[in-house]
DNA sequence: ACGATATGTTTACGCTGTCAACACTTGCAT
DNA sequence: ATGCAAGTGTTGACAGCGTAAACATATCGT
């Protein structure tokens, strides 16, 4: 019973302000990005005083940091699913599999959530350590550590040298992450999606046949 | 005579506000991004009033757009500067040579002028047309032409495959692009620039092995 | 010389983020 | 149980923003 019915907020209290509004600003950033994630927008939508945000949130930044948050960790549970989706086989196939994986995932989420892609990687924390474990998927390994088990399974199969596996994340990342905008907001965003999945393809086989070339 | 002295404004008309406020314009992209283009602060810093600048600009984003145009033609100066310093050669080298100067060109400017890369990209029009030569370097050449011309040699020279070229310049440019990305306000910009650099010549070593691979 | 047009100004409105002061509710200590 | 402190939501206010309408002044073509 501590959590009351729904139906009316007659109540003076909310009940659970700080979850709402999140939600609020998620749908905001999901219809318009970053930008839409407005304050007295979100309290409207929840129907409270606007000020009433500030009890808990310091700031505008502070609504849209947890907005960014929830974003990513979407992104993360996205990639997981396309990760897990991965038929056992030998080492190489499997590890081929998963950084093809992880790069399809990331793109198919910027190009089926532009809005919260955008939140996601509007205040790009540092993705190292998980934080607070609110940017990582169901699994608990958010999209970066799930890049850098692919390539870890490439060195562990011999198909990359290992001298060159040292910051190789970021280049796998850049080249999706690259590609991700110019098709949400760059020049490729007329490609229709057959065209551009394929294109996305070709950006994946570019990163493998970098990483591994001899 | 028809452009009075630049001492004093005390002339009711000012003589060339729209440049003047793209200048501005420019002035605040370079110091704070394309959020920091604010129409009054321009019209502040011209000495004129907020609604003179309706004169020459539609609305907020009619200037943005100009600041944009103008940001793209500074990065495109910036590329053909690289671009022009290849000492000639033999094809092979040359073209390698090409393609690393756009790309390296292409993130030195993101490093050297962050403010102005963002705006460069905020509105990202389409590359293909060189859209009234606002957004082309002084070669007239768009990064985008000078990235084509460069992978067109790679195609005349043999080291790629002439089926792999179309929209080849996609993903070298999402390579580039997102490295540029991560580095002025993604998790690498922490990275000292010497260190940064040299991950930037990696990517670069990414995208022409994957274009090149057998 | 004079009227049309271009250019800059003033005033005003609604929107935003945010601060300060106030009101209600809850829960803990007596 | 009672009463006070903390937590939570509201009201009112302010400055800054983009922008529309009405007005003022300069420039130019005839």
């Amino acid at each position: 019973m501590t959590t009351p019915a729904e139906g009316q907020r007659q109540n003076y209290h909310h009940g659970d302000l700080m979850q709402a509004l999140l939600a609020a600003g998620v749908d905001l950033a999901r219809e318009g990005g970053p930008d839409a994630v407005v304050l007295r927008e979100a309290t409207r939508r929840v129907g409270v005083s606007p000020n009433a945000a500030y009890r808990h949130f310091a700031d505008r930044d502070a609504l849209l940091d947890a907005v960014s948050d929830a974003a990513l960790a979407q992104l993360a549970t996205a990639i997981d699913a396309h990760f897990d989706a991965i038929a056992p086989g030998d080492a190489e196939t499997v590890a081929r599999a998963h950084l093809r994986a992880v790069g399809t995932g990331y793109v198919a989420f910027a190009q089926d959530e532009p809005g919260l892609f955008r939140a996601a990687f509007f205040v790009p924390a540092d993705l190292h350590n998980p934080g607070t474990a609110a940017r990582s998927g169901p699994s608990g390994r958010s999209p970066f550590v799930l890049l850098a088990d692919a390539l870890d399974e490439f060195v562990a199969c011999g198909i990359m040298p290992s001298a060159r596996r040292p910051q190789a994340e970021f280049l796998a990342w850049s080249a999706v992450h690259g590609f991700a905008l110019l098709v949400i907001d760059g020049p490729l965003r007329a490609l229709p999606r057959g065209q551009a999945d394929a294109v996305t393809q070709r950006v994946i086989d570019m990163v493998e046949a970098g990483l591994t070339a001899p």
